[in-house]
RNA sequence: GGGGUCGUGGGGUAGCUUGGUCUAUCCUGUCGGCUUUGGGAGCCGGUGACUCGAGUUCGAAUCUCGACGACCCCA
């Protein structure tokens, strides 16, 4: 459906969203602090249990740390202190008595994590580890801050942490990471480009880090998922060391990875339309909403059969919620549109009359007559078909934004002009990099993650190009 | 990092320039009633607001300062 107020004025029709589609509360008084709300909540652990599943099914388990991280461990790793000094909020007070060692509230818990696992690693037989968990962090923000986006509290991080003896295992580590988020944003259909992200741009302590990049309706980039990998940075400062076959100590290599609530912010924006919210089955709170259509002095079991339907998609593990309220069907209607029911079900006289029921998609408003005997089968089918368009579209929409372009001026008209990602050969080089980043006023995502081989040469330094870089407006 | 705009019921707004019948307008929502129901029904009745603090003044939604909050632009 169409999606011109969302891409001339996104910005409200975030906001109207969250509100309309009972997603969040956005008037906490406390700037960058958000209240989920109970459908909002609902999608959100929806979102995360398929995070849990593709974890859980490549061998991370699940912990649980500490918010709170005492000052001089959090300082031990001086460039990740860098990194984070300016963001962090500190807990000085216990009541009424100023504490001796402040606490940090985790702006994230490497620090928090690793000297623990300094305890756990004794062996070689202890490793690899790789655990996660998803928690809330603090941010002390001072831009302007955005539900889901960019926030004081990050109320949904999904961060994993391993330890390896090898690099090479913390190498493919990284891999595996990277495929088990591609998986994760394939079942959201939310589009995404991978890029190795530049020095000056890697996770305060990490070797280098890779990024998922989504796209906006309004043309930025927006980071939805990193994988860092820490090579042995934080096992020295940490000291996390096993002892080897022959008797030897070695330091561990180590990777993370995160996820935060921004994915849900990806999703709602990568299927919504000017409706509002359209949401991918798998994650929607209520897939399918049933309305029935009563008429006075008609003598149809409306209701019943309604009843009916209702109980038979249940039993067949679907989740289906008949609308009762004493309102007009068409009110009904926009209501749940908004709220973003992939699967409407409207029951009537005629429908009752001939044993069917009248099916509405979300996403295309398409409707069709569906008979009573196929119901089940039919409407999972349907449910499949709007998965499939939804992540179909969201994809030729994202491909169609991405452009090409060999130098620095027409790199910076084009993004000034429809915003999206340009691909430009690069060399490489990281004056060259500061040099893109500079001259056409943009940011750099970083080198194409896996890309192809990029035609042409630097517009810097005019060298043959090694490697395709990628540049978009960036949130 | 720098600059700007703004804050009135649950949401959107009028009023502010020139302080005073502002007992604060309209739309929407919400609650009760009647009537209705294949795309936001109608009528009647009710509900509900000047962000907070300090100041100027006989008198502040309106003027001044501060805090908090929201939004936009530039780097």
């Amino acid at each position: 459906m169409k999606r011109e107020r969302l891409q001339h004025n996104f910005s409200e029709w975030f906001s109207d969203i969250l509100r309309n589609a009972d997603i969040m509360e956005t008037r906490y008084p406390v700037k960058g602090l958000f209240v989920w709300l109970p459908h909002g909540l609902k999608l959100r652990n929806f979102v995360f249990a398929i995070m849990r599943g593709l974890l859980e099914q490549s061998g991370h388990q699940e912990v649980l740390f500490p918010q709170l991280i005492p000052e001089n461990i959090f300082r031990k790793e001086a460039e990740h202190i860098r990194g984070f000094e300016g963001q962090v909020y500190w807990v000085t007070h216990g009541g009424r008595d100023k504490l001796d060692v402040k606490l940090a509230l985790r702006p994230t818990s490497e620090t928090s994590i690793y000297p623990i696992f300094a305890l756990w690693i004794r062996s070689h037989a202890d490793l690899p580890i790789k655990i996660y968990q998803i928690v809330n962090i603090f941010r002390y923000e001072t831009k302007m801050t955005k539900p889901m986006i960019r926030l004081r509290e990050v109320t949904t991080f999904k961060e994993a942490h391993t330890a390896h003896a090898k690099s090479e295992e913390a190498e493919a580590q990284v891999r595996e990471a990277v495929n088990i988020y591609k998986r994760f944003f394939d079942e959201l259909g939310v589009p995404y480009v991978v890029t190795k992200r530049p020095p000056w741009d890697t996770f305060a302590g990490a070797k280098y880090s890779l990024a998922f990049d989504t796209l906006a309706p309004d043309g930025r980039t927006l980071q939805i998922g990193t994988v860092h990998n820490l090579e042995q940075n934080f096992a020295r400062v940490y000291g996390l060391k096993y002892e080897a076959l022959g008797g030897k100590q070695h330091y561990v290599y180590q990777t993370c990875y995160g996820v935060s609530e921004r994915v849900i912010a990806a999703v709602i924006m990568a299927h919504g339309d000017d409706v509002g919210l359209c949401l991918p089955p798998h994650v929607a709170p209520i897939q399918v909403v049933i309305v029935p259509i009563p008429f006075k002095g008609r003598e149809v079991p409306v209701e019943q059969v309604a009843t009916a339907i209702k109980n038979e998609l249940a039993a067949a593990g679907l989740r289906v919620h008949l609308d009762e309220r004493d309102l007009r069907p068409g009110n009904k209607f926009y209501y749940w549109e908004r709220r973003g029911v992939p699967l409407r079900l409207e029951v009537g006289p005629e429908d009752v009359k001939k044993e069917q029921v009248t099916a509405v998609r979300r996403d295309t408003g398409e409707k069709q007559a569906i008979p009573r005997g196929v119901l089940k089968t039919k409407v999972k089918q349907l449910l499949e078909g709007v998965t499939g368009d939804l992540r179909e579209r969201a994809w030729k929409l994202f491909h169609e934004s991405i452009k090409e372009a060999p130098d620095t001026e027409t790199i910076k008209r084009v993004i000034q002009k429809r915003g999206g990602i340009v691909r430009a050969p690069w060399c490489g080089g990281k004056a060259c990099g500061e040099a893109l980043k500079e001259q056409t006023g943009w940011d750099l995502l970083g080198e194409e993650f896996d890309g192809r081989a990029p035609a042409g040469d630097c517009p810097i330094c005019s060298k043959r190009a090694k490697v395709s870089v990628l540049i978009a407006r960036t949130y």
